[in-house]
DNA sequence: TTGTACGCGTTATCAG
DNA sequence: CTGATAACGCGTACAA
């Protein structure tokens, strides 16, 4: 627990000028004899390089951070899990922050880029406004952001397209005979809120069949609250045949309530959620899902951070992944064993 | 995008020497007119202090490590749930290791503290060995191991107590007049793997029940490995009536086997699992399982490692977490809606 | 090939 | 109350 050797002790030790010692512990060119007696002092002092110092020095702190809304979320789960393997092969460390969606707090991520402890951040914000588009562009760090933001906006971009997503999920109830097709989203003044709403509305109309704001249900893009709205849902329209819900924490709690309600999924209510998060498959009925392909968005918004970092200059980039529908139990009934 | 101003750009145009600026932006006693043009100059040029810098005077850099084995386990993403606000409160930030529970790769965190880019570090191995003990002693900044070490060992430690778990749960299928219990468990080389062997052996032997050594299958602790390692079991003891998973990702694989080999659960076989994680809840039927207070832990792994940041001297504290059994309808049938 | 000396941005000490 | 200056540990021109 001592105060760690420094290049200065190996130094002294080796018998040699702290330039020498680092020139070996970076591999320049040396004399044999210099290395040897360097590394044999390092080794017995136990050296390990300071990565403050260094960093100060060099500018980078091999360090990239991520914030999410809720580190509780298995979608962002997912994209952890793949953005950790493509900087950690990069030699970078990943940072997480869960920003729980507040806008003050992004906007704090985003300037305290400036604090240089990190060399570049992923984000992905449930809300973006005039606020994080200046947070970002002005930001003292390469940013890449998972969501879409307006177009035009210079930042590297990775996002999904839940229109056609919520397109694919209603064109597969109403192919099922489903005509009453209820819907729960989130806050309205988020992205993916905003984003399905409008969806499911043009969705509705394209299959021919009537806008019936009574089928509509606002509520969270949590599970418990989830469940009340669609709980509110059910007794305001009682005669629907399905249930779109704009993620799959809202669809499991759906299933919670029906279950509860007593009626069969999918026999009398057909349920399909978003994200297609790995508890979709484990649910039961297991759940019908839009993927909005959670791991590839991650891998990309990471690959897209590294490509940056390597060449600050270029025009930024947006990628787009597409979405697929995953039919499980939930729309189409329980699979035979 | 600019390269930022230092207190050394902010002087300048103040007009005062960087000794002033820091002691203004450090809240020291200045004079107010000083005060005034240090902080306008400031904000003019959008000054962020440089943390590295900081790190390097200070020697502190505000962040801590937590080292888990599978980012994807939900057992230790309850944990960085609790884990991370106590640290944030604190005004630190959390750096996430995902090491597959691989040893060497531990070793290597461990070894990585000296390099000072964290002032603390949490971990939770799965195996400990001599090589583990050997670097956490050696470790140049604190460290609190999550799960059993060794008496004697210096090291803040939080524990909880799986052999009484088990015993729970055990007895829980014994007063249900189970009494063919089987026993899936993972690598016996871990920690958790050997406890939970011993305890499940000690258990059944209390229970007056004959030990039976085709009742009891080893796999791995995810939920794949768990199934097969449940049908295995399955086909060497096809008349058993209980199951004792040695987690939780086991449990839902074994759900999933036995709805496919058509055993009613908890009629024909009753199913418990370890860790209590949130799936447990949700699955279908819900998972009786003994909780080891994992959020807990993880609570007390923070500010195990806060007192001690704040402390360096003390001796080193254990603490454990005594198990409860969450009772669900995997082994007493399902609750009326 | 090696050593000296400076700079990275801050904080802290010590005179003035 | 303020300003010059010395660290912190490392990398690297530049000189020897």
């Amino acid at each position: 627990m001592s105060d760690g050797p420094t290049i200065t002790t190996i130094a002294e030790r080796a018998g040699v000028s702290i330039a020498s010692v680092s020139r070996v512990l970076n591999g320049l060119p040396t004399r044999e004899d210099t290395v040897r007696r360097v590394l044999s002092a390092a080794d017995e002092l136990g050296y390990v390089p300071n990565s403050v110092a260094r960093s100060l020095k060099s500018r980078r702190t091999n360090q990239v951070a991520f914030a999410m809304a809720d580190i509780g979320n298995p979608v962002y789960l997912t994209m952890v899990r793949e953005i950790q393997p493509v900087l950690k092969a990069a030699g970078y460390r990943l940072v997480l922050h869960s920003t729980d969606a507040d806008v003050a707090e992004e906007i704090d991520v985003l300037r305290s880029l400036g604090e240089r402890y990190v060399d570049g951040l992923i984000m992905i914000p449930l809300r973006i406004g005039e606020a994080h588009l200046k947070a970002v562009e002005a930001a003292r760090a390469p940013v890449v952001i998972i969501g879409s933001v307006p177009d035009g906006t210079r930042v590297d971009n990775v996002r999904t397209d839940s229109r056609t997503g919520v397109r694919l999920a209603l064109e597969h109830f109403h192919s099922l005979g489903r005509r009453r097709i209820g819907f729960v989203n989130g806050p309205l003044d988020t992205v993916p809120g905003s984003a399905r709403s409008t969806a499911y509305a043009e969705g509705i109309r394209e299959l021919g069949l009537p806008y019936d704001e009574n089928l509509v249900e606002i509520g969270d893009f949590y599970r418990a609250e989830g469940a009340q709205a669609v709980s509110r849902l059910l007794s305001r329209a009682p005669d629907l045949d399905a249930v779109m819900c704009a993620n799959d924490l809202i669809a499991l709690g759906a299933l919670d309530v029906l279950r509860r309600a007593g009626r069969r999924v999918p026999e009398d209510v057909a349920v399909a959620g978003m994200d297609d998060i790995d508890l979709a498959a484990v649910a039961w009925p297991s759940l019908t899902s839009v993927s909005l392909g959670s791991a590839e968005r991650g891998r990309l918004a990471a690959e897209l951070l590294l490509d940056r970092l390597g060449n600050g200059d270029r025009d930024p980039k947006v990628v787009t992944v597409p979405p697929h529908l995953m039919i499980r139990a939930s729309t189409v009934g329980e699979e035979t064993p």
